[in-house]
DNA sequence: CTTCCCCTTCGTACGGTGTATTTGCACCGT
DNA sequence: ACGGTGCAAATACACCGTACGAAGGGGAAG
């Protein structure tokens, strides 16, 4: 009793399926059966059988109802790569914290437990998400010789992983422990100290630099990781959180106990995120830029 | 029985205190009959009484066991700010982690819900907590005139707040939901802000120009969160994570796979943490200038 | 071929979380 | 004295990560 309405009575079903008393062909229970049979909703019966056909053990058919489908698939043997893709897709769905085991296995169609055989707990498999999420950056071989355009690649290459997976940045930087030391994260590291190769730098100056350059793309990635949510989500933020937000600081403003910022703020609109980027990459590098004595 | 063992026991006395069962001045049960009387270990009985002695209840008389104390100072009746304090304090000492609603009553002697007679929910205590902490960074009136010492000083400010309290920074970049805005922040970028009133600078990038500088800090310090905590605990960073995280990171490194980073790192010692600030701080500031024109 | 044992696998359940709901009590107007 | 009435706080709920142990299957021994 302790999992939602629709996944007992998909998991019922799915048990009919396989002890034999509903065969491939066969009609499955209506969704209205099913809300006589369970006293439920109409939405929970259509729930458990949309989730049946995603995994595949039954199919619609149109004018004649729901049947089983004829090659049950049984078991898409479920390995730790397709585990975590799946971690992936929901927690760019829905958001990292969405992203529950039971939730994750509810998917899936099999129990919480089950996920415990492919990782050795949460914190693993976040970690793998990461590393298969910074893994996607593409960054070319040989890639720019200069240190500007290949650092600038760099960046740009970490920020574009950190938009499109918007858990990619607070699980990096901050995941409940340490952040984790990542194969992908390395690689990144590697490819982007290969840029100060020429320059007379010390080594622990090349990796200050580089961590710097980092911390800040993931900073700034982490510190907006809500908005790219949002973005991602309906392509606009009309969030009512934000509007509170705004009423919130339009407030602060009002009452005059800070001039400098309401005078700079007034008809000055939203920074966009990537413009945000755009700009602070530019600092960062010209930061460098004078550190390697070129201005 | 949800309660943790020692807080049961403090409660039974408690409640003989106020029933007048024990009087002022009246030796309370000894570790050793609290050990026979409720079947717990000596470190749980001992646990029990030296909460109450916090909450002022009982004193331990040296030579003669403890007894009630004389004035029970029943109710410190437990305003807002008083909580979010005792909030601040318990994530000072245990980690963000650890404070829980529950966690914080059973400290303050109260329950659970108590709780939310001062606060709408934890979130907003989050913020509350936030806006207190971040509020304690000195800002000098009028400060420095000139750009760059003033920036500096800024920056400045923000990490010692964060290197105080580890657990604001992810307060502020990422408490589960989007970044508060505090009154405290504000006024950091207002004073922030009047850096650049000289400049030519237009409004809009005025504003970039700060959020990118404070974006770096609150970067910086998330992203170490961690590490600032642990420095905090000890002194030393003995973790016996951070040795595994060294071994696989030592793996990773033999492995051929990184050849530049490995060049790189051998025979470099770790960067410390008020290093990295510096060291990023100088390139910051540095990319400001060239914006700047000046450099 | 049978039997036993071990090892894998996963369902149940525990101890925790934040907080909605209900409960019981103190107070106050009649 | 008594019957609302409002509110502080205990109880209850829904959810979490995962320890634990039962159940099942597969391989070795007889």
């Amino acid at each position: 009793m302790t999992e939602a309405p629709y996944l007992r009575i998909a998991a019922e079903l799915r048990r009919r399926i396989t002890a034999g008393e509903l065969r491939p062909g066969e009609r499955v229970p209506s969704t209205r059966a099913l809300v006589r049979e369970w006293g439920v909703a109409m939405a929970t019966a259509a729930k458990a059988l949309s989730a049946l056909g995603e995994q595949g053990w039954v199919r619609a058919v149109p004018g004649s109802g729901t049947v089983v489908a004829d090659r049950t698939p049984v078991k898409p043997p479920l390995g730790r790569d397709a585990l975590v893709r799946a971690a992936i897709d929901l927690a760019d769905a829905e958001g990292l914290a969405a992203l529950s085991m039971r939730r994750l296995a509810a998917g899936l169609g099999v129990g919480p437990m089950a996920l415990y055989r492919h990782v050795p707990d949460k914190e693993e498999l976040l970690r793998l998400m990461a590393d298969v999420a910074l893994g996607e950056a593409e960054l070319p071989e040989p890639g720019p010789a200069s240190w500007r355009p290949r650092l600038e690649l760099a960046a740009r290459a970490q920020w574009r992983a950190y938009r499109r997976h918007p858990w990619l940045a607070p699980i990096l930087l901050n995941s409940l422990v340490r952040p984790p030391v990542l194969a992908a994260g390395l690689r990144l590291v590697d490819w982007s100290l290969r840029a100060l190769a020429g320059t007379g730098l010390k080594r622990r100056v090349k990796l200050q630099v580089i961590m710097t350059l980092n911390g800040w793309v993931g900073g700034l990635a982490v510190s907006n990781a809500f908005e790219i949510q949002a973005e991602q989500d309906t392509g606009i933020t009309g969030d009512q959180r934000l509007e509170a937000d705004m009423a919130l600081l339009t407030r602060f403003l009002d009452s005059g106990r800070f001039p400098t910022l309401t005078e700079v703020m007034t008809g000055v609109e939203d920074v966009g995120l990537d413009e945000a980027f755009e700009f602070g990459l530019r600092r960062q590098l010209d930061g460098i830029a004078v550190l390697l004595g070129e201005h």
